[in-house]
DNA sequence: CTATTATATGAGTATGTGCTCATATAATAA
DNA sequence: TTATTATATGAGCACATACTCATATAATAG
């Protein structure tokens, strides 16, 4: 039962939770899935992006608008969340109006939200607590 | 109540839209803290590390073998994980002992995985029913 | 005290990513 | 048909980022 010394000599402390833990291991295709998903939503613009669709559904032009980049950016932009299956679209007569694909990307958004907004809970030092 | 033409003569179709948009717009000191937020979860390496520590807190030294990379890199991505307040550690005498910080980012993986797992529904092309 | 151990950090580098510009496509309009 | 319009795409560049290596720090051990 190898249960590990605390003094780590060399490199491999508690082999009985490394084992474990590499036992309950996502398989890298899910973990890599899991990475593109996450880094979609990285990034300023496209996070603008959905925020915008959570409420409503919008064109590529009036994007481009609301962001302040050009329309090439912002379809670029939404070929990736469409591959990840973040947003869909729908034409009407020439135009393409994107929404969110489903209410997951809401719950990560507001999820996010809510773990940026909670005060540093937890006892990290305060750091600013005057006023 | 200039309800916009539906043929875009020069890059902004519905400016209703993108006025009410421009109005719900989160700040951009909150986009860009929910962007660094993602960006550390849109990453291979501190996956592993969270899905790791969201079943058992573990040592450097232990996530450095697990991963397979070095402890130097670890550490660079904890403290990222730190800074962020994605994961907290204690000090048992020489070892410091990384967990998750709090519930959200078991549930930010959660519904990730939930989202990518999801047999591609709403209706899209099937590409893949048999079997 | 000094030596050792676990972790942290800085610099440097190779790869990745987001934008712009130019061009292609797909649907409608004439 | 051809012309126009909305969006998509490819190439290229500027910047970001994840790693390795060397070194620094902080706690314990002797």
């Amino acid at each position: 039962m190898k249960q590990a010394r605390e003094t780590c000599d060399c490199r491999i402390i508690h082999e009985e939770k490394v084992a474990a833990a590499r036992r309950r291991a996502l398989d890298e295709f899910t973990i890599g899935e899991l990475s593109l998903t996450f880094k979609a939503l990285g990034d300023v613009s496209r996070l603008k992006i959905l925020w915008a669709l959570e409420h409503e559904e919008m064109c590529v032009c009036d994007l481009a608008a609301l962001l302040g980049i050009t329309e090439s950016a912002v379809s670029h932009q939404l070929r990736l969340l469409r591959t990840l299956r973040l947003v869909k679209n729908r034409r009407d007569r020439t135009i393409l109006y994107y929404r969110l694909a489903d209410a997951h990307v809401s719950q990560l958004v507001g999820i996010a939200l809510q773990h940026i907004q909670e005060p540093a809970a937890g006892g990290q030092q305060p750091e600013e607590i005057s006023r």
